[in-house]
DNA sequence: AGGATGACGGGAG
DNA sequence: ACTCCCGCCATCC
């Protein structure tokens, strides 16, 4: 189990993760073989700036963006969740994979 | 060598 | 919801 090995299967599932669907870095690492490891997660996003890579759809496991409100990735991100449907409210990201009834898409604030 | 620092997480109060 | 606090571990002073 090289040091690299570990990498790719993170990368690898964060390739994995579907379109307008999100995963905490904790669930990315224990989806990835290296349960605990939410930390490592986060480290190789930030050195990985390869394009392919679906670095949005991770978030932390109270569903908050992981960037300062204000900062320039955390706009990015949040424009690429909408983008794909995700449903936040008050900041937060929808965690759940039950898809939003209707009560909470008709009140969600704009 | 040792302390501080993260795109983190979970538990306790 | 919010604050501390500790586990985690690669990196950087």
């Amino acid at each position: 189990m090289s040091k690299n090995y570990i990498k790719q299967k993170i990368l690898d599932t964060i390739r994995d993760i579907p379109y307008g669907t999100v995963k905490s870095y904790g669930q990315v690492a224990e989806d990835a073989g290296v349960p605990g490891r939410a930390r490592l997660v986060a480290k190789i996003l930030t050195d990985s700036a390869d394009v392919n890579l679906p670095w949005h759809r991770v978030l932390r496991s109270s569903g908050q963006i992981a960037f300062p409100k204000d900062s320039e990735m955390y706009l990015e991100q949040r424009n690429r969740l909408v983008a794909e449907g995700v449903l936040i409210v008050s900041g937060k990201v929808k965690m759940s994979k039950k898809v939003p009834d209707f009560d909470a898409l008709f009140w969600a604030p704009k």
